[in-house]
DNA sequence: AACAACCAGTTGCAAATCGCAATCGGAGGA
DNA sequence: TCCTCCGATTGCGATTTGCAACTGGTTGTT
């Protein structure tokens, strides 16, 4: 698999990788739901991507680079799925766009707070952030995807996600949103 | 024209708003090339848009707000298009991306000489390039379209980049890409 | 041993989109 | 009067998308 290169345009080549609907989305759920297993990026995915697409990105991401792909010991038909360095090195990436997204676009509050806190966070709490998806996803990765490691980035993240999310469920729309 | 809405994450509500191959595209060259008409969109364009494309697009941000169109009084046949506070905002998102990009993809040096300098530049230039970018395309859409007013920072990254391409042309490639 | 649940996908199919090439009617300039 | 330039539009085949159903196999439970 290999990308186009129309241009040898830096932000050309990035939509060339990542200019579609669902590339980013799956590694938004890698990187901040641990999602690592098929059936959880499939069953636990709010936007509720289908089977075949989903199938059809892991393989391109596969072979772009961008994420790694490693039998699960605990289960012989499980697949682990992983970040690797070029898509940990998306994070400033994503909290500049989600940053983007929460003030320009119907964002919902409770999936808005881990964009807010990452973008109030700075450089500083990215940095923090990539060096503990770098353990969970490639130092560790099985352990990081059975959960016997975690991240504390992370961790807050998803505290402060779960918190905004018990405050507004029952006040401010009908849906469910998955738990992380 | 509205978005999906599949999910009120800030990160997928901005890939159904910019997860294509073209319109982050489009943005770059109105941005970086100052690209404000139809035609100018088209054929100076590195990577080559199809027509009906580039009109599907540009109306599509258009009715999104992230463009917005007016007549061109110089010539009864010709359109402006600018950019609006919404994709002006989108500067530390392609910063960004930039510097994602000439890092893990095949860039070329002279085409990646400008997300260098926004990298090291850092907050503070886009702060400024973003200032600029609003006079000429918020506050004086013709005479930004026209070249009466320009960028100070905007002509900084062209004189980069029209260096770097004089310095690099005839050493590494057989391509001629275009002037900005 | 039987059975249900779960695993990572695959297949079929209709609808939409993409990308290229050719073309359009109108306007400006020589 | 041409010729060029203007922002598109049209026709059309190839590709991609999205949904639903399904596959062959494994694991845990009874």
């Amino acid at each position: 698999m290999d990308i186009e290169r129309r241009s040898g345009c830096p932000i050309n080549l990035a939509m060339e990788v990542l200019g579609d609907r669902w590339s980013l989305v799956i590694i938004r759920d890698m990187m901040f739901g641990n999602r690592r297993h098929f059936r959880e990026l499939l069953t636990r995915s709010d936007e509720g991507i289908a089977s075949n697409i989903l199938a059809a990105r892991l393989k391109r991401l596969v072979a772009l680079g961008l994420i790694s792909k490693q039998d699960d010991p605990s289960h012989s038909q499980k697949s682990i799925y992983s970040l690797t360095e070029p898509s940990i090195q998306l994070v400033p990436v994503i909290a500049s766009l989600g940053a983007w997204g929460r003030r320009h676009l119907p964002v919902s509050e409770a999936l808005s707070i881990r964009a807010r806190l990452l973008e109030e966070g700075g450089p500083a709490m990215w940095e923090a952030f990539m060096t503990d998806l770098r353990a969970i996803h490639i130092t560790h990765p099985i352990d990081g995807a059975n959960g016997t490691i975690g991240s504390p980035v992370l961790d807050g993240l998803t505290a402060a996600y779960r918190a905004t999310l018990a405050a507004t469920r029952d006040r401010d729309d009908g849906g469910t949103p998955q738990m992380p």
